[in-house]
DNA sequence: TGTACATCAGTGAACGCGCGTTCACTGATGTAC
DNA sequence: TGTACATCAGTGAACGCGCGTTCACTGATGTAC
């Protein structure tokens, strides 16, 4: 109650930060405005002073998340390149590490929202199909090809793979880590073969 | 008030077709048993003469979803050996029709709970997990390769592929029906191609 | 620079609602004699 | 075969709970003069 305008709108910015993680960890639905409030520091209340509604909050937190998940593809590509190593190598052997596995509250948000991302509103199922094309037309710029196409063909095809491999990964990482890691581990091998040819 | 038990199975049952196809659709959480138990025929207090709680039900779910799934898998292997066909042909193709991708309701569980089943019960979890290693098992068998452990790897990397690729194009089939399309393609092009060498 | 006042972020209780689960009760089914 | 009765699937109301959302109110912030 009398808040200045710097610490209103930290507030507003801690709500989607808390968002971000609890949305990815135990799904969008199942995390109340009440936990993410209190996380941000004030009362349930308040909330609907920052947001119209949960579905703004979802709308506004998968924007961010893409926009950050284009970020770190974009920086990934740019280190590699003041390496001289080849970004697609790089970018897979990240993808299909141990630590993107276990790191779902900061790792790819398109894997992360793959599987929620149908039952959410409108604006957030849009958001995430433009992070999709985004980043396929990202990762088409940095693979070898014969032309655009075929550049674009392997973009779509490997990054599905990578997609699919981390997803079963996280499914049964808990039940079977020795499946988990043969999953990624046998993706890894094979990616970084189809980038070599 | 009165029911034979024939008639109890049957609810039983009822329940269980209920929620294989709501879970699937909606996800887990967003189903109530009111809800189920209204599909089955009967009122939600009965609920309890079946299964000992949501949880419980979940577990048999899943279950029964990776029994169905197997079934499904053989079945179509028989087929093609009766037809001379290449079975991961035919099993490729299918798995990345437009038809599977419409189909959630139906179509292969492992994809349909790849994102829910990391926040599902232990018994759901593992009943997954056995039901994944179950499947690379039978795709290893049909597939080319120089020695089981190549076949084992190829299945593992070949599958991943196809459930990242539907899983992709699930999530944007909605908002951008043309992505949907070509991740789907450029999959199946992909994928019947590694197969063929 | 100092005063008066409008703004608006945050409070905290309440709203209706649906959730999973419990429970006393009903009454046809199906068994025991 | 007929009767008496135990079983148990289903009823429907209630439980406590947390949900998203609303709202009258508070009071420091920050602007206008």
């Amino acid at each position: 109650m009398g808040v200045s305008k710097q610490q209103a709108i930290e507030n507003k910015r801690a709500i989607v930060d808390a968002a971000e993680k609890l949305f990815r960890e135990r799904g969008v639905a199942a995390v109340g405005l009440a936990e993410l409030t209190k996380a941000a520091g004030f009362t349930q209340g308040g909330f609907y002073n920052h947001f119209k509604s949960k579905d703004a909050l979802v709308a506004a937190v998968m924007e961010k998340a893409m926009e950050d998940g284009a970020a770190d593809l974009i920086a990934g590509i740019q280190a590699s390149k003041a390496d001289a190593a080849d970004p697609m190598k790089r970018h897979v052997e990240w993808y299909l590490s141990p630590e993107h596995l276990a790191d779902i509250e900061k790792g790819c948000p398109l894997t992360a929202y793959a599987g929620d991302v149908r039952r959410l509103g409108k604006e957030a199922r849009q958001s995430y199909a433009h992070g999709l094309t985004w980043n396929f037309d990202q990762l088409a710029n940095v693979i070898d090809g014969e032309n655009q196409q075929e550049k674009r063909k392997k973009a779509v095809a490997l990054f599905s793979q990578m997609v699919g491999a981390l997803v079963l990964s996280r499914a049964v990482a808990e039940a079977d880590a020795s499946l988990a890691d043969e999953i990624l581990k046998d993706a890894r091998q094979q990616l970084l073969q189809a980038i070599g040819e």
